[in-house]
DNA sequence: GCATACCTTTACACGGTGTAAATTGACTCT
DNA sequence: AGAGTCAATTTACACCGTGTAAAGGTATGC
């Protein structure tokens, strides 16, 4: 789809998304997210509510073109509850990387506006969906350690997924991409399975 | 300390914190401050460069009014390494409530602000010498995972003792104060004890 | 040839941070 | 008692970013 027949909508979109990848994250202002789509700014507004709205319109644009659904649906296919656990980690691990630009500022919006918020978290029970299936499976195999039950495994498994401890280990720690998969896959083994 | 004898600057300081604790956080503007601690608004500029300046020392004066070095000096009279890990992680497990008001605002601060960023490291870092402490304390017993070295446990303890993960647990998993102390305390164990 | 949809330009209100300058009041030093 | 100094006050304003408002332009379809 060429810059040309992209919808107005679209053309956005894609450079809120652009904007929010670029440099620091810092230059996503409404202005500057209109320069780089070729509009003005006032023309954001008669595509989205606020700005909020725009980025959580960003995040399902994004979601979408990366195929998010998709990439976690081979985690389903796998045969036993261990390989169900790598696969989910791994497809979830790797998809990190690339919301990550926009669920930071998403997250930040999140701190005064509501509807931010509540798009934070529909995406966070998402994840906790998938978590829960991962411990299921593993529970069904006979596997889930034994003085844990499916909830507090759901929970202890989403924290290692979630998307602050990747920011931390890949950011503050300064683990590559591959060695934050590693150290999430040998945790969630030693806190979830029976050994 | 009574309201009349405190210097301007600890009733500031004072203020500052009385209007974090306070309600979602949200009332804690330069003006909201200054009424509480009744003041001008500009006389807070005369005693902190800026917002995030008195942010940060805010976070100094909770540090020391609560007295952070001595909850965390208990764990250091630990004898084995795995009673040091109990103590530590309960230690500051316990801390972290008292200070999280601060904290998230200061964080978010940071987002954008770089002197915030640098005091907030400082504090991440300070926490990280003490899972080092713990980790080692481990490893002298011979207790340490063998297939960890000392720097990744010291991460992986890192993770499961951040703010965040405090955060994700009390407030998105719903765990009480006690039930996020007993999930952090199995989890270090299965993480990085050997067995 | 007219309506409609879409976008533009210009202008402004609001909230919050930070700066500036002139003024007041109290305390100290000699 | 008077000068100097320090802390705080009042008032006013600049700046930035979001969001609102209104009026004008242009292409497309009927």
């Amino acid at each position: 789809m060429s810059e040309a027949t992209m919808s107005t909508r679209e053309r956005i979109l894609a450079s809120a998304h652009a904007a929010l990848l670029d440099g620091n994250g810092l230059a996503a202002r409404m202005s500057d997210i209109a320069r780089l789509a070729g509009v003005s700014r006032q023309a954001l507004y008669l595509h989205f509510e606020s700005r909020s709205a725009l980025l959580i319109a960003t995040t399902r644009y994004v979601d979408e073109i990366e195929d998010v659904n998709s990439r976690l649906a081979a985690s389903r296919a796998a045969t036993s509850g261990r390989e169900r656990l790598n696969l989910f980690i791994t497809a979830w691990g790797n998809y990190i990387p690339i919301i990550h630009p926009i669920a930071r500022v998403l997250l930040a919006a999140a701190e005064t506006d509501a509807a931010a918020a509540e798009a934070w978290a529909d995406r966070t029970a998402a994840v906790r969906q998938g978590c829960a299936a991962a411990v299921a499976a593993l529970a069904r195999d006979g596997d889930l350690a034994p003085d844990l039950d499916e909830r507090s495994a759901t929970d202890q498994l989403n924290v290692l997924q979630s998307y602050r401890t990747w920011e931390q280990l890949r950011f503050e720690a300064g683990l590559d991409q591959r060695t934050y998969l590693d150290v999430i896959i040998r945790m969630a083994h030693r806190v979830l399975v029976r050994h």
